[in-house]
RNA sequence: CGCGGCGUGGAGCAGCCCGGUUAGCUCGCCAGGCUCAUAACCUGGAGGUCACAAGUUCAAAUCUUGUCGCCGCAACCA
């Protein structure tokens, strides 16, 4: 029994057909900060990412490459927890559903689904194109003229038998669920599109099962047939916590606080996936956010515009917190950002370097070129707060309140707007250089407020730039163990119980720069 | 009439839901200041009829309707 309260998230999923770019890692970073600020706050956090291996496309990308197609996927999978390692994105769970356990633990739960009676064999009729050997879409049938477009040949009414999953039956559970529990699917504009989906289009039964193909799992009650993608990549937030062979486990972390997704699969989360978890008689998710998209240079980003821009590509010229802040402060969760390498710079050198970084820089070196880096009779004394009238605890409980809505950019934005531009202002007015010169204990007072604000600072920014936020803490002897700091460190002032010392490296008399200006 | 979003000083955005202080913020630009600091920091300034039109109102960027323009989704390209 742990004594802290549990939190459990989750990104969707990823097709392993070519590696991450800065679309896919947008999701992960955002998962990312909420489950470093949870950590902080104090809960047992499970993040849990994955790949999703078990479609043809990636089979056929294997095939194509001449792999096999476990290898393939393995390495995929390393390559992906490559970028999310240097991305800092710390999940602690990370799903293959090509392997065994994950298999073993979809099939109980469709062998549960069958059990209830919510599966039902049918009949699958649609257009299907022997050359492609997969049925096509009415739409393609439409707008194609009955013609495939690869083997320009004409598709064919072909029926074959199939598995249903009886969505239909939640129908009004789901519409009833949606319209009674707000803070459901987020942000709000969404959720009025799927409450719109149900009361307009609503659910029909979906095929689950596929006919003929290698690649994928079987089902438990017909072994001819594997299952569609969607019930079993779904199904990783779930057997990734113990579901199927872990019941303690799994029940300690089940329902999930949050799934971190794209817009473009809200309805297979909000819609599918409840209606999936109701027939195997477990409870929906609490909250689903449906992040928007990334654009570069104002334009979609995908392999036909050629303008897929890889997170590495960036960090290679910066580095990985400029990286994070940048998507994190620019581009507002809930809608749709953009990156262009233009915006790159100067965001970084505005908010980065000349702002923060530097304000590391001015409060650290008199203290160590006329102090010696030792501020004597300083232990014990509380700052004062170098931003006139602030409230911090009024403060921390805004940025606190955009953090967990996952408003990241207004937090960033309230940080540097409210708290260090403001606190940059506070040198200039109180001069410490020159006070060191006429009241050399005066002096260290002000300098004193400066450090007490970069500590506030840094841990406000812990989940967004942990490394940075890390340097600068250490840069100073503050008490407590960098582990340790939580928000609620950020609404006193408090005094150092030792006098203040400077402990960052320095070179020259001086500390590295924080953050380099770029370009 | 498929659904939805957007159009605010040179650029990017906030504000709009719950109408009412001189329409905010970042970048850029101009002029000063400072010199501790990463040519960084601070102060001041120029620049907007809040896409357009009509309506509601004592009062509209904010509500209603219409027009124009741009863009997403609807199809396993995050």
């Amino acid at each position: 029994m742990s004594a802290k309260p549990k939190w459990f998230q989750t990104t969707a999923i990823d097709y392993p057909n070519s590696r991450p770019h800065i679309g896919t890692a947008f999701e992960k970073l955002g998962a990312d900060v909420q489950a470093r600020y949870r950590r902080m706050e104090g809960y047992d956090v499970t993040f849990l990412m994955g790949n999703d291996e078990n479609t043809l496309k990636v089979a056929d990308k294997a095939n194509e490459l001449g792999l096999d197609v476990q290898a393939y996927c393995d390495d995929m999978a390393r390559q992906f927890r490559e970028v999310w390692a240097v991305l800092d994105i710390s999940y602690d769970v990370f799903i293959q559903t090509s392997h065994e356990r994950h298999k073993a633990c979809c099939r109980k739960f469709i062998q549960k689904v069958y059990d209830n009676g919510y599966i039902y064999k049918g009949e699958y009729q649609g257009w299907y194109c022997a050359g492609c050997e997969e049925f096509k879409s009415e739409k393609d049938h439409a707008e194609n003229a009955g013609q495939c477009t690869n083997h320009l040949r004409p598709l064919t009414r072909r029926s074959e038998p199939c598995y249903y999953f009886r969505q239909s039956a939640f129908q009004d559970r789901l519409l009833k669920f949606l319209q009674d529990t707000p803070g459901f699917l987020q942000p709000e504009n969404r959720r009025n599109e799927m409450i719109g989906w149900l009361e307009t289009k609503g659910l029909d039964d979906i095929n689950i099962s596929r006919l003929g193909e290698a690649w994928g799992f079987r089902l438990p009650f017909d072994e001819e047939f594997t299952s569609y993608v969607w019930f079993d990549a779904l199904l990783t937030y779930i057997t990734g916590i113990g579901y199927g062979d872990d019941e303690v486990t799994f029940l300690a972390q089940w329902p999930c606080d949050t799934h971190f997704i794209g817009k473009d699969i809200t309805r297979f989360h909000t819609l599918l996936w409840p209606a999936m978890l109701w027939a195997a008689g477990l409870p929906a998710p609490t909250k689903v956010f449906s992040h928007g998209f990334v654009t570069v240079d104002g334009t979609k980003m995908g392999k036909s515009m050629g303008n897929v821009v890889q997170p590495l590509e960036i960090i290679a010229n910066s580095s990985v917190d400029i990286y994070r802040y940048f998507f994190l402060r620019e581009c507002a969760y809930s809608g749709d950002g953009d990156y262009s390498g233009q915006r790159f710079e100067e965001v970084c050198n505005s908010e980065l370097a000349n702002n923060l970084g530097n304000m590391l820089s001015r409060v650290i070196t008199i203290p160590a070129k006329s102090y010696d880096s030792v501020l004597e009779g300083t232990a014990g004394v509380v700052p004062q707060s170098t931003v006139e009238g602030i409230d911090l605890k009024a403060f921390v409980a805004t940025v606190r309140g955009h953090v967990e809505a996952c408003r990241y950019n207004l937090a960033l934005q309230a940080i540097v707007n409210d708290f260090l531009t403001p606190s940059n202002r506070y040198i200039d007015t109180n001069k410490p250089w020159s006070l060191v010169k006429t009241d050399k204990e005066a002096a260290k007072l002000v300098l004193l407020n400066m450090a007490e604000a970069l500590r506030i600072a840094a841990i406000l920014l812990k989940p967004f730039i942990p490394r940075s936020a890390e340097a600068i803490y250490k840069s100073v002897n503050y008490a407590k163990p960098w582990g340790d700091v939580t928000y609620a460190d950020a609404t006193t002032l408090q005094a150092l119980p030792s006098d203040f010392r400077v402990t960052a490296e320095l070179i020259d008399g001086k500390p590295k720069p924080l953050f380099p200006r770029i370009g």
